[in-house]
DNA sequence: CGACTAGTTGAGCCGATTCAACCCCAGTGG
DNA sequence: CCACTGGGGTTGAATCGGCTCAACTAGTCG
């Protein structure tokens, strides 16, 4: 996924997950888009606190978005699964207020943040579409402060596991062995506010309840019914979302 | 703050807290106001769960963001101050995924939700004021969860003072006994994700070692430095906001 | 004057944390 | 080819921050 790929023959709009877009659209977004970079898993992509001038759609991988604390305690505020769009929150100061780092393997297209303000004035379905994102986001990110929250450990680890399992599937990413979960123990203890220990047993616990299975990278739900009860799960309906 | 005020009087542009808008845009978004509404302290003005239609910018008073659980744990997202703007999210889906209620008295300025599309069509430069709320309201939900998934209750009591303090006094309601805050410490656990118990205590705590005072609907920092060193507070600037 | 809301305080408990090992396995370099 | 290393995962023990339960006070409203 290194060579440049063209937005007319973009994959992603090819899962029937997001919204179509006019032919013109699609050539403004080709026409401002900058470059497509690949990063390798582990790199940060967004550096803390550091100056960032571009807008990101993840076009393959998986990445997060944190923040750390001076003493080393670290946040992770969502995931980002492709066709997620990120940069938005480096326009309102000069320094990012959170890091983004690579799950796996990545490639990002790059759009310079000057072009923004053209997107609203040439295109504004585009812009409608991008604030369409950033409320989809903040959703995701209230979701996830109601769990750390509220939610007691089991029930957080239940909630975090259906609810990548639902975006995953949507991008179609689900085969007949579950969907690619590439989060290792301390990831998902950070995105849960709980300590490493603590996630080990609670998922250990859950997995031998008969919940799902985690391993090699894959995550399945076995019993996902009583997962939704335990996280007292209500679905938002997924929706084809705008892709940028 | 009952009758209906013309937005080219607004009273909140003249705090110097908000961005500039053309006389076309104040217009036009004075065009699309349907209605002002009042709304008393306690009351529901988004129902969880429910449809909704409508977007509102809060013209006066303090109102807060939340989402409960089915056995009645509450979390609160984010307080809303005069000048934020609620709403984008009932336009994900048909329901509204979070309640909102008056924390005071308040008074709403309403727009009905077909209107949406047609202020990016028409004035880009509204629509792109739309994204950066959106983008400035998740960043503080962001900060949210950082408390509560890595903060101390100390800590998360102190960052959420300061920051409404920041808020409270961008807006101009600081006044020389501090700032009014007219949160019940039900509501500062609700959004601590703390037990009323723990969060009395600790309230009491920080005040007896002499960082704030807080009484009779008033917040005044004592020692501020204090405080932003407990909370590892690191202050984003605050710039002008838009105003919608 | 009761009834209700908001705040306060103590006691005991429990969920989650910290500390500390230990295992497994994939590199990697001598 | 094997010893070494480091990342991820697993497990037990002890501790503690925050929770629940329960009672009591001070105001406020009808």
């Amino acid at each position: 996924m290194n060579q440049p790929i063209p937005c007319s023959a973009c994959p992603l709009r090819k899962t029937g997950a997001f919204s179509a877009n006019s032919e013109a659209e699609i050539e403004f977004i080709q026409a401002i888009k900058q470059r497509q970079t690949p990063v390798r898993a582990g790199k940060v992509i967004v550096r803390e606190g550091g100056a960032s001038n571009t807008l990101y759609t993840l076009l393959s991988g998986w990445a997060f978005r944190y923040r750390t604390l001076s003493d080393g305690r670290r946040q992770i505020f969502n995931f980002l699964l492709p066709g997620d769009f990120v940069g938005l929150q480096h326009q309102l100061g000069q320094a990012s207020p959170h890091g983004v780092e690579a799950l796996t393997d990545v490639s990002l297209c790059v759009f310079p943040n000057e072009r923004l303000w053209d997107i609203y004035r040439t295109h504004p379905g585009l812009g409608f579409d991008i604030t369409w994102l950033s409320a989809a986001e903040e959703l995701i990110v209230d979701e996830n402060l109601l769990s750390v929250g509220r939610r007691s450990a089991a029930e957080r680890i239940a909630m975090l596991l259906i609810h990548l399992y639902k975006r995953a599937e949507h991008i179609g990413l689900a085969g007949p062995d579950g969907v690619p979960l590439p989060l290792n123990q301390q990831h998902i203890a950070d995105a849960l506010g709980l300590s490493l220990v603590h996630t080990n047993k609670t998922l250990k616990r859950l997995q031998t309840m008969g919940l799902y299975t985690l391993g090699n990278g894959r995550l399945r739900l076995i019993n996902p019914a009583a997962m939704a009860r335990l996280a007292d799960y209500y679905a938002l309906p997924l929706r084809a979302r705008p892709l940028i």
